[in-house]
DNA sequence: GTCTATATTATGATAGAC
DNA sequence: GTCTATCATAATATAGAC
């Protein structure tokens, strides 16, 4: 971990890339540097991440990256938009299929999802958990810009099923943070659990396995499915 | 981050303290850098930590580190040391407390000590998902050491607690993961809940309040208690 | 837009006075 | 045993050729 040489709060560092109409390859190579930054800032986090790593891993030179994100920061927070972009496309298309179906059917639908999504992007828990521990001006932006909206979402959800008598009564936020530990600690810690167990945990069987056990926990009385 | 200087493996880096009888100040320097390098290290992982601000945390001078512990690797290890210490100290009084009670009532105490103990040490399950991401030999020498015998422990448990149909039936390692985020993921995201619903996790209400859904989600027939 | 080369600071480990 | 000073290499960001 080192720091930026001059912490200037204000920023007019150099003329930023052209807006409109950027060439193919330059998008490719944002996109790249974009997974790739994913992939190393879940891995190792803000400070364990470096900026080498990330230009190796996406096949592009180092100084792509300041030249297309300026600073290590704001790459951190393309790669913060597009997990939780994924996210969002997951549950909006999930959504989008259930007009008119009853809620505990699409709770438990919306549930299994989310487990698959784990199970599919690990990276994404391994993001939050690097960032949510501690108090910094990077998880007041994630947490205004994405997880504060996800989060209503849910507790309003997490209601009407209490008030259905589906789920557990009790303080919704911690139902929320139980529910999303039981759904992605087995993913997040995947090596760990590979050693002790000698299988992924990411196996078409495992996944189907954990979300029906994830199922009946959670909900009181279990619809047929 | 930043890798040691040459890669040497064996190590005749320099003659180590001497083992016996040292001096009361030496101890105390000692016990002050790994329990410094056990927050750091469970806040940052071990790339983005630096030797120097677990020195500075420690309050002792920066070449005290690789005195009394050789390498940044040697201190990682003795602080895991203590913090499963910590646990099996928890684990081993409620067990001594606990001869010939019930099974079930065993468990749900054992339970609510390990809520109470992630609450008290969120340090505890921050260091490991640093570690259980990725196979590396830390991983190995944590998991032989430390984790495996846990493990085997608590699926002894599991799969006797489940034959007395007081847990849901199903694979115990995933039974196993999911009660340990589910235990823990709240104390480990704590800014991020303190974000979302303005309160601190691990307040006393909120520790016990916890403690009690995950014992209503985990057992089938919830004796009174 | 992308590259090589480099400026500057931070890092893990060491040396040697006390 | 503990400190200050230092080494060698790592890091982020920049400059300028193409």
């Amino acid at each position: 971990m080192r720091q930026a040489r001059r912490p200037r709060p204000a920023r007019p560092r150099r003329k930023s890339p052209p807006e409109r109409r950027p060439q193919q390859r330059a998008l490719e190579t944002r996109d790249k540097l974009v997974e790739a930054a994913l992939q190393v800032f879940a891995s190792r986090g803000f400070e364990g991440a470096t900026t080498r790593e990330i230009a190796r891993q996406a096949g592009v030179a180092l100084a792509a990256l300041p030249y297309h994100f300026t600073t290590k920061e704001a790459l951190w927070q393309a790669a913060a938009d597009r997990i939780f972009g994924r996210l969002g496309e997951t549950f909006a298309k999930r959504l989008a299929g259930l007009e008119g179906v009853d809620a505990p059917t699409r709770l438990r639908l919306l549930l299994r999802d989310f487990v698959r999504f784990q199970a599919a992007h690990p990276e994404f828990h391994r993001f939050m958990l690097r960032e949510g521990m501690h108090r910094t001006p990077r998880l007041e932006w994630l947490v205004a810009k994405h997880v504060r909206p996800l989060y209503d979402a849910v507790r309003a959800m997490t209601r009407q099923a209490q008030a259905a008598g589906l789920v557990l009564r009790g303080r919704p936020e911690l139902l929320h943070y139980m529910l999303i530990g039981a759904a992605s600690s087995v993913y997040s810690l995947a090596a760990e659990y590979e050693l002790l167990s000698g299988a992924r945990p990411d196996s078409e069987k495992r996944v189907e396995e954990h979300s029906e056990l994830l199922l009946k926990l959670f909900f009181r009385e279990p619809a047929a499915g």
